[in-house]
RNA sequence: GGAGAGAUGGCUGAGCGGUUGAAAGCACCGGUCUUGAAAACCGGCAAAGGGGCAACUCUUUCCUGGGUUCGAAUCCCAGUCUCUCCGCCA
């Protein structure tokens, strides 16, 4: 038989639920802000079936007249072939249509996620540790990583250009001091594994996890060479950690698999011109401690609680004030089900900023990668995903320097760091 | 950069034009035996998609894409990836 030709298999929402209550789902997905064409999806979904079984039925009559062997119907038997041909590329067509409206719909919300349009619907659970007080008026991190000259902008912007930084003696110690911290106290207090991964990822790779097709405007891409597939360097180590399990079947003895790296991230910050320009609080590359689980589905609420949990734990160990706040339907990202954000307090601005984003996936970025295991039934099912930052190394640097500020512009380094940082127990113009 | 080898089910690995969705082993699940476990023995065990309330049934899939043939895991072409050796660099 001809090959026929075939389409590379993208894995999204499954068909069939959708289907299966169409009304729903619709609704349910408006609520985070995305609309999808009911009508649309609906006639290519009952073409593309249309276009299967019509093919099928051609295949299966090929099917028997080359088993047969009879020579008197080999004629008949090409006819068919160029008939299965054209049906097959029609439905291809639709196919591909049905596959793109799919891979652009974020996953649905759990059923507690408060609703809402924006950020303002974000709904506060907990709030923990003492805003700092200061009897003078407190500097921004840029002033006095300036002032220390021990952070460097300008110095950025030549070699570099806008939102890259030139961190320097302590500062810099401080914030590989940061990353080494977090990661030892995941790996031995949260039972993380440490992971030093690759800072690129294919094209494939970059879907799994839902950066790709929708978010290719905020993601470096880099040529490796003409020849091989798209390459980008990562936004986030979500994406390489939560990928090492795609196209794989494991055991559910394997699981929970709960992974920790640090690594530099690095994004475009396309739609958010004119955006926190100042400071290091947006730049196209931070460090970034992140977390990330591979569970089975229904322990994901579980298992966000604690990766959420374990985010916090630092900042509880680091003394910072910070604020947890549940994400509404509007506001999640793209592959999210559930998002907790934690939010750590900036004197100089006087408000929270996001330190750390927890979300679990469910198995929404399962599909896509095609990661499964083998549950008690001993039946292939997709695993559950989540990430999490534990924490934004850049962020929490800022974070320090603001609330551990001293009147003469040095800083105070928290006692859990010290160890970290040659044992001192303060940075100050020398 | 030069020269080779390879890509098959959860894993290892046979097959090299038709009854092969694919041997065998391991893993896994069920059973017999056992006080329990192990061992041994027996049985089961790929995925995706279509149809059906269901029992069930059909189609596709042996790296990807094209081609030859009535028929391809098997033959031809192109590509990707992996491995080994040499060179180069760290």
């Amino acid at each position: 038989m001809r090959k026929e030709s075939k389409r590379k298999k993208k894995n999204m929402h499954n068909i069939k639920d959708i289907r299966a209550n169409l009304e729903n789902f619709v609704k349910t997905i408006s609520k985070r802000n995305h609309k999808v064409d009911q009508s649309l999806l609906q006639t290519l979904d009952t073409k593309n079936r249309d276009l299967i079984q019509k093919k099928e039925n051609l295949e299966q009559e090929k099917k028997i007249i080359s088993k047969s062997k009879d020579k008197s119907l080999f004629e008949k038997s090409k006819k068919l072939s160029n008939e299965i041909d054209q049906i097959s590329s029609e439905q291809l067509k639709i196919k591909n249509d049905l596959d793109n409206l799919l891979s652009n719909i974020p996953n649905l919300p759990l059923a507690d996620v408060p609703e809402g349009s924006d950020e303002s619907h974000n709904t506060e659970v907990e709030k923990k540790g003492k805003i700092p007080e200061f009897k003078f008026k407190p500097k921004s991190h840029s002033e006095l990583g300036v002032d220390l000259s021990m952070i460097d902008f300008d110095l950025a912007t030549k070699t570099t250009g806008s939102r890259f930084v030139f961190l320097k003696e302590k500062i810099a110690l401080l914030e590989r001091g940061l990353s080494n911290f977090m990661i030892d106290k995941h790996t031995s207090d949260n039972g993380y594994t440490e992971i030093s991964p690759p800072l690129i990822a294919s094209e494939s790779t970059m879907y799994g996890t839902g950066q790709i097709p929708k978010f290719i405007d905020d993601q470096f891409e880099i040529k490796l060479d003409d020849k091989s597939e798209r390459k980008f360097l990562i936004p986030t180590a979500e994406v390489i950690l939560t990928n090492m399990v795609k196209g794989k079947i494991l055991n559910k003895n394997d699981l929970p698999l709960r992974l920790v790296a640090s690594t530099p991230c690095f994004r475009k910050e396309a739609g958010s011109y004119g955006k926190d320009t100042k400071g290091m609080i947006r730049q196209h590359q931070f460090y970034k401690v992140e977390l990330v689980s591979v569970v089975e589905p229904e322990n994901c609420k579980s298992e966000l609680e604690r990766m959420t949990n374990c985010a916090t734990g630092i900042l509880d160990s680091l003394k910072l004030p910070y604020r947890k706040v549940v994400l509404c339907t509007g506001d999640m990202g793209f592959s999210a089900e559930k998002t907790y954000d934690i939010e750590v307090w900036i004197p100089s601005e006087n408000k929270y900023r996001e330190i750390s984003s927890c979300s679990s996936c469910g198995s929404f970025q399962a599909r896509r990668m095609k990661a499964r295991y083998k549950n008690d039934k001993n039946e292939t099912v997709f695993l559950g995903t989540l990430n999490g930052s534990g924490l934004a190394v850049g962020r929490t640097l800022i974070a320090i320097l603001e609330n551990y500020q001293l009147e003469d512009g040095s800083i105070k380094i928290p006692e859990v760091l010290r160890p970290y940082m040659k044992n001192l127990d303060k940075i100050s113009i020398k």
